[in-house]
Order: structure tokens, then C-alpha cells, then sequence
DNA sequence: TTTGCCAGTTACCCAGAGGTAACCTGTTAC
DNA sequence: GTAACAGGTTACCTCTGGGTAACTGGCAAA
């Protein structure tokens, strides 16, 4: 096996194309505390347009992370939350958010 | 603290200032392994271009996750390995990699 | 009857991430 | 004397992720 076929099934890679990019992390890591409206989730990641955040977890919806529930109400409401898939991310946003505070952020 | 405040110092966002992008996770976990030569991570990484590996490995050494070591050779000689910064990361590398394996890729 | 609520959608625009191809360096082997 | 080696750099171009601003929908309250 060389070098190269060897990358065709890297992890990282594999993973990176469900959760990569600016925003996704973000928006999974706010999931994991619990369901949230998309108004709640807009207003606790600063600088990310309503556009974006639509875009962003119409794919997560898609990829099977996130579960999107849509009630029948005037003024709307919808509710995102993790599927399965979407919690079994939790050890590693952990261990992010571990790393972050500790090695960036400067606190245990 | 308000929602917005809080993501202040959100810890997500803190690390993806360091590892984000496309790239830099995966120059990262290549070097996991061990010291690796330029050539050596450019192959194993299919579809970077060399000037997209450089601006990144600069990057990587410019926050202090990388070092780089060049001999002076000809043709020259050059190496990279992870700092003690770069290393505290394995943890969340590996946990990345096992999610990738088990839910991606499909073997555990 | 106008305003506000929430969760979007649409049109439009821009910066920058990233690709390609050519070039550079000094030494050794052909 | 010229090709090959490794590790870049440079000029140039493209593409798309993401931003802004305006608009929609239906009900309820003022």
C-alpha cells in the first residue's frame, strides 16, 4: 500500500468532509448541550449570517448529524437537535474544547 | 454572561483560529507519526499543491505547532516534526480519527 | 391597518483560499 | 554541458464560501 492509496481512506479526511469547515464545528459543539431553536443558535455564534447558518445545517441535516422538527406555529418555530450520529461526536468535541481552554484560551 | 459574551471565549472557535481550514488538520495527524521531510508530506496528503503546503506549514510553525528543521544539503534537506504544543493534540487527533474510522469509513 | 414575531429565502457582491505552470538554487552523476 | 534532485517561490487565474440587504409568510396585538 503506498503512500497515497493509503490517504484515500484517511480518517481525518473522511471526517473532515461531515464536519469541516468555518462553521460546522460550532454549530455541532452548541447542539451538544441540547435542542435549540435556530434563533438561539444565531445569537450564540456571533458573526455567522442567517443565510450561512440555514445553509449550514440544511447539510448537517442531510450528512444525518442534526434532526431538524418543525412546528406548526404562528410565529414559526423550529427545533434542531443532535441525531445519534450527531452525538457520537461528543468525545472529540470534548476534546477540543478541552485543548481549546487549556492551550489557547489559557484556563483549565 | 450573555449568550453572546460567552462565545467570546468559546473554546471551539479558539482552536479552529489554530487548525482550521482544509488542510491544516491533516499536515497535523501526518505528523503524528513522527519527523516527516516536505516531500514525504506532500505525497501522502493527494491534492495539495506545494504552494498551498508551504503557506501551511508556515502557518503551523508561526503558531508554534510545528518545527522546522532544514539541513544544509544539496539538494536540500528539510524537516518537520510537532512541537510539545503540536503533540498535546494528539488526543483530539485520535479521537477524530476513531470517529472517522468507526462512522465513515465503517470499520471500527 | 400597521407593526412585530420567527425562520427563513433571494439577489447581488467580494475577498481570499487554493489551483497550475514556470522558474530558482547548488551539487553530483551522466 | 545538461539533467536530476529537493524544497521551495512567483505570477496569474478561478471558484466558492460567505457577507449584506431586502423580502416573504401568517397570526396577534396595538
Amino acid at each position: 500500500m503506498t503512500d497515497a492509496q493509503e490517504n484515500i481512506e484517511c480518517p481525518i479526511t473522511a471526517m473532515l468532509e461531515l464536519i469541516g469547515g468555518k462553521w460546522k464545528p460550532i454549530i455541532l459543539y452548541n447542539l451538544t448541550s441540547g435542542t435549540r431553536r435556530f434563533g438561539q443558535i444565531d445569537v450564540r455564534i456571533p458573526g455567522i449570517s442567517r443565510k450561512v447558518l440555514t445553509e449550514q445545517l440544511r447539510q448537517l441535516e442531510k450528512d444525518g448529524l442534526i434532526k431538524r422538527k418543525e412546528y406548526n406555529e404562528i410565529p414559526p418555530r423550529v427545533e434542531y437537535s443532535l441525531t445519534e450520529l450527531g452525538e457520537s461526536l461528543s468525545p472529540v468535541f470534548k476534546e477540543m474544547a478541552s485543548w481549546g481552554k487549556e492551550h489557547v484560551l489559557g484556563n483549565g
